[in-house]
DNA sequence: GTCTATACTAGGATAGAC
DNA sequence: GTCTATCCTAGTATAGAC
């Protein structure tokens, strides 16, 4: 079952959320934006998040890991030539980031202070989680563990940066050059 | 005269702002936090930026905007080696991140959705600015202008990047270590 | 220039009907 | 599960004294 296409409608509410909270940014986002965007009454909102906003903060950062290990993490940990995974991983990048122009979550939720700590402490692990899927990748093409991570820490930086200075440059291409490169460096055959 | 240190009551309270703004974002920070954060009344605010939080906002932006012209691109500009140039805006760069621990006003300001326009805009500027400044030093040292505007933006990416990254993993040696390895790649002998 | 006091709006959250 | 109506706090902004 797809974290994108599942049934309840809690998860349809959720994934709304998910781009409302990344473009805006937690504490812009108000009940009644997410009342509008949802087609929701408040009530209804507070029937599937209890706890409210910072409930569903959580929901939508639990989600947001949950899509990274299913497209992203779960690939690059399978059995294949790493070319093939990296290809998959950036593929799945310029998906969710809309080739970048959409915001990342992590990057939106990191500076609201008045988000739940639970929540911040989950997308912040989602860097962390990356980093060490895409190292074990890195060495299981036979990098040494030093090596791996050191190249699997810049590409995410690199996707990182790209996407903040493509939307401030406005220009997207700034982007998807520097997908191509990092995809580039990855499966470079140097050994460091 | 310093940008950071002008004789005006107004020039103290954006910095202030500056990192009342960078850290939190625009939206969540209330008026109140400003008046306890600078010690002023709220009525004293709306005197010295009488558009209110829309003002403060441009303000800020016009000072990041003025900051980095005087700190970072005048140097770029100037006379002198490479290398020594390179250095004095790393240094300038851990500097005003705080050694990556934190954030940019530029990416915190593009997340807010009620910001001003203008103040925006400004704050979009200064990456653009950023890397023609970069560039120039790098054509000014014998680099094609595709090469050296290739090189410029892919270290300003880096920077931005591992920013996040490093506050991410609340980890700053991720981010010196990134400074390191951009100032290397752009002192770079090698001729693409 | 800064203060106290106040007006007004918007935001988060709940009660209770259907 | 969703609605309407309501409560209360926090937020922006202004008036007017000093």
């Amino acid at each position: 079952m797809s974290a994108l296409a599942d049934n309840g409608a809690r998860e349809e509410i959720i994934i709304t959320l998910f781009d409302l909270f990344r473009r805006g940014g937690y504490d812009a986002v108000s009940i009644a934006d997410i009342s509008e965007a949802t087609g929701l009454g408040k009530s209804s909102l507070y029937y599937h998040f209890p706890g409210g906003k910072p409930d569903m903060a959580e929901a939508v950062a639990d989600f947001a890991r949950g899509y990274m290990r299913e497209k992203m993490f779960a690939p690059l940990g399978a059995q294949g030539p790493l070319a093939r995974k990296i290809a998959v991983m950036m593929k799945t990048v310029a998906t969710m980031y809309e080739g970048g122009g959409a915001p990342c979550l992590i990057a939106s939720m990191m500076i609201s202070p008045t988000a739940s700590p639970k929540a911040v402490k989950t997308v912040k692990a989602i860097i962390a989680d990356w980093i060490d899927a895409l190292a074990g990748a890195l060495r299981a093409d036979g990098l040494s563990s030093a090596a791996a991570k050191r190249r699997a820490t810049a590409a995410v930086i690199a996707i990182q940066g790209a996407l903040v200075v493509a939307r401030a440059a406005g220009e997207k291409q700034i982007f998807s050059a520097a997908l191509k490169a990092a995809e580039k460096d990855l499966i470079d055959q140097r050994r460091e």
